[in-house]
DNA sequence: GGCTAAGGCTATTAGCCATAGCTTTGTGGG
DNA sequence: CCCACAAAGCTATGGCTAATAGCCTTAGCC
């Protein structure tokens, strides 16, 4: 039998495939391996860990994935475009890839290493928006939070589908922009524009 | 063998207790049984749909009681009062029952009559509270979604342990709070208090 | 040419949901 | 008082899943 050439790249490849087109439920070892044209047992000689390492692998990928859009997003922006950039962003993203979005965990388990780093990624890019506020050291670990809880809150109800009602969905984001970026200006100790 | 004395309640009972003590992946239909004192297909007795109409019913039951709650702190309140006490009470009941909370599921599939009733009781409370501030029929949506996404993505980072840094959560609520109160006083057609 | 390591495989175990079909229990009507 | 019947148990079975063990083959390098 000739070797299928895989690594943990391309096998995370193939469970992202799977997630997107089928849903996080439809992660299994067995689904992945199929479709990597491999018998499931096989799949342990790439990803350390087996299907809980595979998570973590998809987790890592996704989580940078994100970040690193973000960060696209607010190049050469400053204060509240790139607020706005940001979130709009994170939205864009979490609508274009909903499984993916959906299988992501909020939270790194302690001691995960590449998940953190990927983590820090992400948050890192939040307080560097923020930076231009000038908002001080503790309070803007207040802001950032409260910059992750509209956007992830925003994000997860799109998706699982909760807002059901009629109105357009772009509207309600720009409401919760204007709430944001009117918050941030005048958050304790931010410098007025 | 005598009779257990089980029904529906009494299942989602023992299923809350489990999800409760080890977490929304726990939930099998072996543990719950053994739970109930009963063999797993017994289950299937009094719970139509097996594992995934145990789940339903589990949403069900969570999302009731969490509305209930909701109504709890906010009666007799009215106007921002009642918007900083849904919200409080809102992240009291995720953190007082963070398993729980995660395992909620936050749209009902549709077709779904008992969960749709469930959810139109907690977004109707949302309303209610917002109906004090004069906000017209569609912009009324819009800070609803607001709201809501506020409040889950706030329950939700800090129940996945997103917060990590030391700084006090309670205040970032605090922040939250007077973001989502100065947002909701300047929102669109709303009467100045 | 042959050795070694990596990458496949099959077989097996254990746990899960779900269904089928049998047995027991409890209760209400004759 | 007893019998019939429905409700509520059970065991057995089948088909998933992850994961481990152990074997075989391929590829590459010395």
């Amino acid at each position: 039998m000739p070797r299928a050439g895989l690594n943990p790249d391309a096998v995370v490849d193939h469970a992202l495939a799977l997630i997107d087109e089928e849903g996080p439920d439809a992660l299994t070892l067995a689904a992945v391996a199929a479709r990597a044209g491999v018998a499931a047992p096989s799949l342990y000689k790439h990803v350390p860990g087996g299907l809980a390492g595979l998570r973590r692998l998809i987790a890592v990928r996704v989580t940078t994935d994100l970040a690193q859009e973000l960060r696209r997003a607010i190049a050469g922006k400053h204060g509240e475009p790139a607020v706005t950039a940001l979130m709009r962003a994170y939205h864009s993203y979490a609508m274009a890839h909903p499984q993916r979005y959906a299988a992501l965990p909020q939270a790194p388990l302690p001691g995960d290493e590449q998940l953190m780093d990927a983590a820090t990624l992400l948050v890192g890019t939040i307080f560097e928006v923020l930076a231009d506020y000038g908002i001080g050291e503790s309070e803007a670990v207040h802001a950032a939070r409260s910059v992750r809880a509209i956007a992830h809150g925003f994000a997860s109800l799109s998706i699982a589908g909760a807002f059901r009602l009629s109105e357009d969905l772009t509207e309600t984001q720009d409401r919760l922009l204007t709430l944001l970026t009117d918050g941030l200006r005048s958050w304790p100790g931010a410098k007025s524009a």
